[in-house]
DNA sequence: CGACTGACGAGAGCGGTGCTCTCGTTCTGG
DNA sequence: CCAGAACGAGAGCACCGCTCTCGTCAGTCG
């Protein structure tokens, strides 16, 4: 159980040395770094074609011409490959939902926007949605990386909501003191308001599951056969969502 | 391509012969029966513990002291296998929510009542139930005999609806008269009556996947960090369906 | 400048998977 | 009774994730 040499810190931590001040030094380096991105985007492309649970870090190898044990240098394992992607994943579904908000408009008006983005991301990358939203690998605990980034979504449907709060045009809250939300979770939830309570905020948690739970049936089949007009039928229930919220 | 005179329909359509009147006859087809329900026994057990995506058709038969190419015998592939636990797991949970159900309570007390049932279960079985609402198996195509027992939980909640209808106790409907819920739907949403029309039936269809969000998000993780208190907070969202509802 | 050390890619190999094919055996219906 | 179907075992194929070793090359430090 001697450490081997050959296992470098920086296979775990990819930041190092000169890269500190974001500039890459050495060939080898670029090298590194340039391969860690090519593998990357073939996982990338393998994620999108047969989604998570098919992918293979040899069918990688493959594409690169690689050998399969050469992407151990770069990848521990294939747990770490997929947790990256679910990273990329939820950074590129919060990118999608900041990019539709327009914090100058009604809230209600983003709220729509918002909605809409997260289930046009997810029709247009189902193997991602998936693997983001679906079920979690048997076993699996999510890094720390991965919740910051999971988080961006919240955040930008908690935005409209403080920001609805601050412009008066949430109906008064009752002031509850419960604590059924997690502080941490309240100041992404609008912050502090008196029209945001413990109330308030649980229920904006229900209808962000709500969204969620609504993007999921569509995308998993549990509506085949059920909706004539998918399109319409989402976006009624986001309205009815804001109803929930008093946007 | 000569079809093998091996494989006989069988092992596809598992009543055959004298089993039609549902007396067992032979000794051979006893033996079947039986072997087939300890594969799926093992199975279970396989599913319970280490989730669908570890269950191998390999540990079950070194589980029953069986060579591995014998259970083709039984179930023509691995999927097969799942789709039968699919089935059984949409009716242990349809079961579940209908034993919760008291048709002669109020609407309100059902519809929680059923809910709970329903997140009870899931809690008491992550694994099957992140089989049946998690992600699908990537090209995985649910067979018609999957969406019949799917429906059952749907079904246990449309009848609330229904009954509230016809108790009297839901707000009057504008009678909308669009079509966004496919007619074989509406009939389980309760039936025909004037308290029910196309976007009351949306809504019920939003509070059944919104019911289903928070239960996913709950045992799927998005929730961890951000609850103090699970129970209370479920209980408390449910209620708020429930008044989108207007039960 | 040269030597050493660490990073690297290739390849073989291990134990696992789903699935197929063949081959004896055993049961069963005509 | 006997032909044919059903059956279980076993070998084998093509994959998978992952490990280990080995020769090579680059970068650092004396």
């Amino acid at each position: 159980m001697t450490p081997s040499p050959e296992l470098s810190r920086a296979v775990l931590s990819d930041e190092i040395g000169a890269n500190v001040r974001g500039v890459v030094s050495t060939a080898r380096e670029r090298a590194r770094n340039a391969l860690t991105e090519e593998i990357l985007e073939s996982a990338r492309g393998q994620l999108a074609t047969v989604g998570a649970a098919a992918l293979s870090l040899r069918a990688v190898a493959r594409d690169l011409g690689l050998a399969s044990s050469a992407l151990y240098r770069y990848f521990p394992s294939r747990d770490d490959l997929l947790t990256r992607l679910i990273i990329e994943g939820y950074d590129a579904l919060g990118a999608a939902a900041e990019a539709a908000d327009d914090p100058t408009a009604q809230p209600r008006t983003r709220w729509h926007a918002i909605c809409a983005a997260v289930r046009a991301w997810a029709l247009a990358h189902p193997h991602e949605y998936a693997l983001l939203y679906g079920s979690p690998v048997p076993g699996y605990a999510a890094p720390q990386d991965t919740v910051a980034a999971a988080g961006r979504v919240g955040l930008a449907l908690g935005r409209v909501l403080g920001d609805a709060a601050r412009a008066g045009v949430l109906p008064p809250a009752e002031g509850r003191r419960t604590h059924l939300v997690t502080p941490a979770a309240a100041a992404g939830l609008g912050g502090e308001h008196p029209d945001l309570d413990d109330a308030v905020r649980a229920r904006a948690l229900l209808t962000w599951s709500s969204l969620f739970g609504l993007v999921s049936f569509e995308l998993f089949g549990h509506f085949v056969g059920v909706l004539t007009d998918p399109d319409a039928f989402f976006t009624e229930q986001v309205g009815e969502l804001a109803d929930v919220l008093g946007l």
